[in-house]
DNA sequence: TTGTACGCGTTATCAG
DNA sequence: CTGATAACGCGTACAA
């Protein structure tokens, strides 16, 4: 446990002022002679020399850390964006501060009160569904927030979303013209807006088609393949007679075609199966699942960037990004077999 | 954006010095009267004071912040752990930052230096294959590293870890006792000390029963349902005889599970399958999937209790822990379909 | 019980 | 191009 050198030993090895060491930590250009950089960056070396973000942050009032609040970590699609933009942001030279809120809106405003005290640059944020606008009022004025994926209803935060109406709109329509007429909804939790967008794409599809949906074909859901094995094995009790499934999540859909392989049923010959969020074993799966996608990466890369832009221009008006979900037929609900 | 306050601020408005502030907020009992603590109080709350952990940091060298390097992000087991100990610690007041290196060492060794230009009070690393204990060198000197789940080969550093090989050796006996005398060992790569141990579990499990293992039916594959559903689909393109899979983990289980489906083998009949991690979703799974367990709450509780006996004494000798697994024994291995 | 004064390691400012 | 010096906000002796 040997102290670790300072600027001011740098300085005094290199025979230059702790100004110029600073000057070349930061890669100043033009600010100091190639020969005195050369002579500090062997004293750096010889003292084993660590930058101390610490003392830089207090000087300059600006940390690079950046919060990273979300609601969930079981569902792989949101760790493997974290994953990605985790990357990115190391990539950029910013350190992450990771917090799962687990749907708990009061852990949530405590790990963002966290990234205050800590002055994070900037905060990512996944919020639990009971979060409002005014939630985040409190920390915005300080640094700027950046929420995802899950609408908070008003937006006086940047937001980058998908959009869900749509996706669930043109499965479900696809859906009805290859002949399915009972066609059910499984998964999400109740109070979640992300669902009733979803869920709203589902229903106006039925009804631009003149079909009638049914309310008992609706089945609520925990995100976890075992939930949408129970959801499945309850609505084929309540129905025998469904043909498609559109399931909430990729993670559910896998569960479904567990449960209807247990119940005997084809999946892709008698019966359709489609997901949503495009994981990587959605292609892999057997049957393969048709699934709505918006590649993590992405994502991922419009989450960063608009991170980059707002630090940029902090005063910029918010912006509210909607990603096209690209949607992938494969042989879980293959055409044709439903006549 | 204006400005936040700071402690003398607090303090002018309380009519009292930037000491008396520091000890209210520190909760030093004793040290400051009732009437001044509350009087500080109402100041801070008045100014919407914030502690900036940066200052205290820089004053005090120590930081509260904790370094989290893990190698994989796409594994539920290690999200859900990370989400466990990520919580744990924001219990005790500390924030988590969290790096993921893809199994990639330069881009470990580069988070480490991260974490140690951030000051990171402990370091807790699930590392790379390829990481040796001369890797951590260079950092347990500065502050303690615990490693999780992977060795390391030698233990410098604290470990806590799973009897990998016990687990593996009494699933594999137990399914010889049952009947089975063609059992396959499937997943992990190739690198992997950890796998090592399981296979060795089987190997040996096999030989004490006298019993020939195969070496076509050892597989390798990635860590996803898909890659078990492949490396599923592999193995009996190269035998049909075999009747029992051991899987290296759940996922892979899950996905050799579909496999089998698609083969029309009846798991849990007329094949046994088992798995690693127990993953919530192994119980409800249908059949239901046998596995070998060590809860996550457990060995989150265990890292981060390590982790806490660590910070009070750094200079006791580092510590090795093995957790022991419990093998739920489920329909997917039904005892007597065999005969 | 409260206040004063200084230092933590870096960066910004300005003068040379 | 380089150097001296003053901040940043907090913690802690030590003095009162």
């Amino acid at each position: 446990m040997t102290k670790r050198a300072t600027v001011a030993d740098v300085a005094a090895l290199a025979k230059v002022s702790s100004a110029t060491v600073s000057n070349v930590i930061s890669n100043r250009l033009g600010k100091v002679s190639a020969k005195t950089r050369l002579r500090v960056l062997d004293a750096i070396s010889v003292l084993n020399y660590t930058y101390n973000e610490t003392a830089a942050a207090l000087r300059s009032n600006k940390s690079n850390i950046i919060g990273l609040v979300i609601h969930d970590l079981s569902n792989p699609y949101y760790t493997e964006l974290i994953a990605k933009i985790n990357r990115k942001l190391a990539k950029k030279g910013y350190a992450t501060i990771l917090a799962c809120s687990d749907e708990n809106l009061e852990s949530q405003q405590g790990y963002l009160h966290l990234m205050k005290r800590h002055n994070a640059l900037a905060v990512l944020l996944c919020p639990t569904w009971d979060t409002t606008s005014e939630h985040l009022d409190a920390w915005r004025d300080l640094s700027p927030t950046i929420t995802f994926l899950r609408p908070t209803g008003s937006h006086d935060s940047d937001f980058i979303g998908i959009d869900n109406y749509q996706a669930a709109y043109d499965i479900t329509s696809r859906l009805v013209r290859d002949g399915h007429t009972q066609i059910a909804f499984i998964g999400g939790s109740q109070s979640s807006r992300l669902r009733r967008q979803r869920l709203q794409g589902w229903k106006d599809a039925h009804e631009d088609a003149a079909l009638r949906w049914d309310e008992t074909h609706i089945l609520y859901c925990a995100s976890s393949m075992s939930a949408g094995i129970k959801a499945t094995r309850e609505l084929f009790k309540r129905d025998q007679n469904v043909t498609a499934l559109v399931c909430y999540q990729d993670i559910v859909a896998f569960g479904a075609m567990n449960a209807l392989h247990f119940l005997g049923k084809k999946v892709g010959e008698e019966i359709a199966v489609t997901g949503f969020d495009g994981l990587s074993d959605a292609e892999g799966w057997l049957p393969s699942l048709t699934t709505a996608e918006v590649q993590i990466e992405v994502l991922a890369e419009h989450i960063v960037d608009r991170l980059l832009l707002r630090l940029e221009k902090p005063d910029d008006p918010p912006n509210v990004t909607l990603l096209h979900a690209h949607i992938h037929w494969r042989n879980s609900s293959l055409y044709g077999g439903f006549e």
